[in-house]
DNA sequence: CATCTATGTTGACATATGTCGAACCAGGCG
DNA sequence: CGCCTGGTTCGACATATGTCAACATAGATG
C-alpha cells in the first residue's frame, strides 16, 4: 500500500480519483499529471494490483473508484499506533 | 513519506521503533530484520531524511524515535478523506 | 594510547522502477 | 465495414533503489 502511494504520480492520481465528483474518476479526467497517457494508465494498473482502485469500463470511458475499505485500513493502521 | 514507508525494510523498522517500549529504540534492538547492518543504517538514515524518524547519540548507542507530528499528519491526510 | 563494540559512510553492483513511443484492443458512428 | 477516439499493452531504455563488503568514526574501557 505505501509502496503504491510512494510513487508522486500514483499519489496524485489516487488523490485525484479520491476527491473526484462522485467517488469516481474517468481516465480522461485525471490524466494531466504530467507524465503521457500510457504511463497514466501503468500507474493506474499498479494502484489496481496493490488493491487501492477498481475499474469499470462503461461505454467509451474507463471509470476509476477507490476502493473503499483501504482508508478504512490505513486509519486502523495509524490510528492505533498513535493512541500507545 | 509514503515513498519512505514503501520499503518493507523501512516498514518493518519504522513500526519496531514506533512499538517500541518508551519510544524510543537503539539500533541494536531492532537491527535483525533479515539484512546486514549497514543497510540497516542506511534504511535508518532515509527514514530520518524522510521526517519520520529522529536520533540521538548516548553513549556508546544511538536512539531512534518517531516524529510525534508524523503519525497525526496522516491521521489527518486520510481521515478526512473518509469522511468526505 | 590500544583496542573493542556499536554505527555510519563509501563504492560497486544487480535489480527494480518510471518513462516513452509504437503497436494494439474496444466501442461508437459515419 | 472503415475510421476515429479513449485506453491498454509491449519493448526498450535510463535512472533510482536496495544490497553488501570494506573501510571509517565515536565512545567506552583497559
Amino acid at each position: 500500500m505505501f509502496k503504491a502511494l510512494g510513487d508522486p504520480v500514483r499519489l496524485r492520481l489516487f488523490s485525484a480519483v479520491a476527491s473526484h465528483e462522485g467517488g469516481e474518476a474517468c481516465v480522461c479526467d485525471i490524466s494531466d499529471v504530467g507524465v503521457s497517457q500510457p504511463t497514466v494508465s501503468h500507474h493506474l494498473k499498479k494502484l489496481k494490483e496493490a488493491g487501492l482502485l477498481t475499474s469499470e469500463r462503461r461505454g467509451t470511458w474507463v471509470y476509476y473508484r477507490v476502493e473503499p475499505s483501504v482508508l478504512a485500513a490505513m486509519g486502523r493502521l495509524l490510528v492505533l499506533p498513535a493512541a500507545a
